[in-house]
DNA sequence: TCCTAAACGAGACGGTACGTCCTGTCTTTGT
DNA sequence: ACAAAGACAGGACGTACCGTCTCGTTTAGGA
């Protein structure tokens, strides 16, 4: 996914400048180490210092290549979780609806105190947030647009339909769900909160 | 809305035992600095410290008073926007909902970054979290909750209509759309999301 | 001896205004753990993290309380070696002057790693040098002073003798031999200082 | 002087084996950035990276042919203040010592920071003291002795005079007030130091 | 003319210590 | 007994340099 970097002189692509280059090695070590930490301790606990030392890296290493904690988290998080949820094309709605909403929920859940650090991170650094909104928040909703606009197409969605607000009844009641933990993404969850979107989609 | 204090020592109430009462003066000092500190710094910044310096306080009144940082937010908050929302009862769903989550809308994207900041710290805080769950997020669900099941009673929902599910319905895009920023509170927002609650409601 | 302090807040004397007063306990636990640092280690290897860790105290008392590293050697010493040297007076020059010289040069040797460190901090921080050129070096010129202005007022030194050149002459080498270590502080070394003041002292 | 190299494999004489040869252009480069900083900003603030930076040249570059950062100072002295002292014959002590003593002082309260700095450096750090002794403590008190001993052969200093003590009488006062800055290297104070030094040295 | 080898600039690396900031607790005096 | 003041132990922060290590590039001989 590439969150943006600090590109610390080289412009990232194109002329490998002089210099020595940057350690593979050394970013993996980070990325596994923050994840381990991530499971052992939770966010709160996760430092700057203690992902360095288990990482066996300097600390001006993490520095060097990431603004803030909360970009490794989410690097890391990417890293891992790399395969993408598969777009898919039934051709019908309320199949890709069912089959999306069901995977993403299945992951989440599983996620979840990381995905909830993440959003919380977000709150507090405006500029983390914009990362995070792009790079994960706007890439997530793009996929459920473009399953929404088959809908219209196909005509089982009202044509003047507001994607947006869709959208945000696909995400909102997860999110609000995995955020307050007073009730489970399950397969009810998903069955109900599909069958809303597409209900209110039929109306104007 | 009481958030629930340490009551050191005395037990609240009946025997005003020996000793100095607490002052109100510095209580309102406290709440006054954390509100103004909230609104010039934003969250990240806000510290006991700076919050004990700008009331002309000692942190240990603070940390008499409440358990951490969020705590003496969230009371300053409730005390601020005191006035609860009305619970309308217009005798007709459409209209209960369409009071309550456009007040709710409204006042919500006034208060937007103080409430974003409290979710957030619910999420790196499992105590905050509870206490931010039962006396805020909870009171919230209940008087939507109450305004479905008038609706039920009166056969504008489905009887088997899964309440806990709408009511995620109403909050989820709301809270989604706070903490993202991808989109306004406004009026068409509000309309929508309650024809979708009802919509989905009046499925089985 | 009483190196100046940051006198952080309090006047230090006088009205010991609100708040917990400086804990000596600590005090005394710092300024040990760098005598014991000192000795074990050297002065290249003595850090404040060190001299925090072996006190058990946090970094921030001694930033409190010292502006810098060798602020804290210098009172360690200073507390350490507090009995002055007597101020001799046999009635005599020569007597007065190998009494002093000789006790000087006895201690030097032994304080002679500290004391270097002590000469070459004075030569990389301007703010150090002042602080260590009075409350150290001054003094020490002084009490030699005294002795030659007795020695003045007796006709043992010629009238118009230089002083100030008197002294350089006994403190010079003693510094010279101390920094350099081509030499040791013995009792020749000692005689022979004192004749060669003497003898320097009757000139014009 | 030819402060001590790494001589990183060639033999420095003889077999100018292969490869790039050293460039001269960066010796000069980094001893005049070293220069330039130490005027600047002192020696305190003097950085290998620093050095680097302002002569345009890599950090490798500089430890590849000097051990420490002293080393570096002490060549570029060496190399900017090159031209020795002439070591005066008058045929008479008191003039040879005027002359030399004179010199020394008068080169010395020029150069006074950055010798400061270097007999600082050799209290930190035991391997830079010795090269420091050798290469240039010890050559100018050979000079010293020099003159003494014609001195002494001419019947101007008693036979069994120490010399060393003398050296120390001679160079002991200048370096202390160098240090301690609480005098001038004037022309009273050389003529002064002379007179003591030939005093002390017709005594036994 | 090419080949080999060392030195070059650049700059990332694992580390260590820095000096600052904030936390939550404590110990005073003052009311 | 509470409050303001402020020192305390602790711990993480982000930075500065250290001395080492790759890189790709340059500059000499020697083949």
């Amino acid at each position: 996914m590439a969150t943006t970097r600090k590109t610390p002189k080289t412009e990232r692509a194109g002329r490998r400048g002089a210099g020595r280059p940057r350690s593979e090695q050394s970013r993996r070590a980070i990325l596994n180490a923050t994840l381990a930490l991530l499971e052992s301790d939770g966010y709160r606990k996760l430092t700057v210092e203690a992902i360095a030392a288990r990482a066996g890296v300097g600390k001006q290493t993490i520095y060097r290549w990431w603004r803030r904690k909360a970009d490794v988290v989410l690097e890391a998080w990417t890293d891992a979780a790399a395969k993408r949820i598969p777009e898919p094309d039934t051709g019908e709605l309320a199949g890709d609806l069912a089959l999306f909403v069901g995977e993403t929920c299945r992951r989440a859940e599983q996620s979840a105190p990381l995905l909830c650090a993440l959003m919380a991170e977000a709150q507090l650094d405006e500029d983390f947030s914009d990362r995070f909104g792009h790079a994960f928040i706007a890439v997530r909703r793009a996929v459920v647009r473009r399953i929404l606009e088959r809908g219209v197409q196909r005509g089982e969605l009202a044509e003047q339909a507001d994607l947006e607000l869709l959208i945000d009844l696909v995400y909102g009641p997860m999110w609000y769900r995995l955020l307050n933990r007073h009730g489970a993404l399950d397969r009810a969850f998903v069955e109900r909160v599909c069958s809303a979107v597409i209900a209110a989609g039929r109306l104007l």
